[in-house]
DNA sequence: GTAAATTCTTAGCCAAGACTAACTTTTTTG
DNA sequence: CAAAAAAGTTAGTCTTGGCTAAGAATTTAC
């Protein structure tokens, strides 16, 4: 009755879906992620590297103060990624191997993408670090099609 | 004399040089220019194409309520990349078309070899508006060669 | 030219993610 | 094993970037 054609007032979307918009949204939604990805991928590796993942190596893997690492682990404990205990080392849950296996996958092909196009590791290895958390699978499909490339 | 080998001590760097450590950096100090680059981008495409940029279009096509369009014009004026004045529309400044010239250049070649690479248009301009932000200079112009192959 | 609609701002809330300083626990070492 | 060192936590600060609710300014419509 009472709601109409009234320009851009509430229609049905909470907010108008340009799909500009709709795109920005999904960026912000993918970054949300970032951490924990980047946090669970570097616990899973240290965990291979050196049978255990202690606060202090993670901090200085990621490049942040131990307090910050702290806080991260209590927010990856809340969302179900680890488990731990106060003063010992972190370990993943069935859930954040998952995740840990996944994102290691996604940065591997990355890497592996942008130096066969040519780039050198080092740098590689920063942009991965960086685009990993922004390609769709179908991106991901195709980088790894290049890739494998004969 | 007294400094050695002991172990991670404090040496010279305020914090462990480990190279992985510094793509994480790398990347945080990426992100922290994200929204800057979308919204001068942004503002530079709203005066191209409406002849001025407005608050509520650039919310729209952000996808974000009008109070943190105001929040982020704030933080963007205080950077000197516009200049505003109450209730009416956006300006860039100098610096700030420089930045959003610089970021469409990013956007069109990540976008252009994204799609050469066989993605379709949609998932395309998804993926780019994450990517775009994580490719070093270097890794553009590997983008850009590859988009302009024959 | 006033009333209604729209736009914009302000105030205030919240979570994330960084930090330092200070304290506690654990580990190492003489 | 006691002292020292290292590791980890807590408390408290700051900025960013999102939101809602409410009010002020501007624009549109009658
Ligand atoms: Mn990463
Ligand atoms: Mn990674
Ligand atoms: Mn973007
Ligand atoms: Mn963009």
């Amino acid at each position: 009755m009472t709601c109409d054609s009234s320009s851009t007032a509430a229609t049905d979307e909470p907010r108008p879906a340009d799909s500009r918009a709709e795109a920005f949204q999904e960026v912000r939604s993918a970054r949300r992620n970032e951490l924990a990805e980047d946090y669970v991928e570097l616990i899973a590796e240290l965990i291979h590297e050196h049978g255990e993942a202690r606060p202090v190596a993670i901090a200085a893997r990621m490049g942040v103060r131990a307090p910050t690492v702290t806080k991260a682990l209590d927010r990856l404990a809340r969302e179900g990624l680890i488990t731990r205990e106060r003063y010992r080392s972190v370990f993943l849950t069935e859930k954040g191997r998952a995740l840990a296996h996944e994102c290691r996958r996604r940065h591997e092909i990355v890497l592996r993408f942008l130096i066969r196009l040519g780039l050198d590791a080092e740098t590689a290895e920063r942009d991965a670090e960086g685009i990993e958390h922004h390609v769709s699978e179908r991106t991901l499909a195709l980088f790894e099609a290049y890739a494998d490339q004969v």
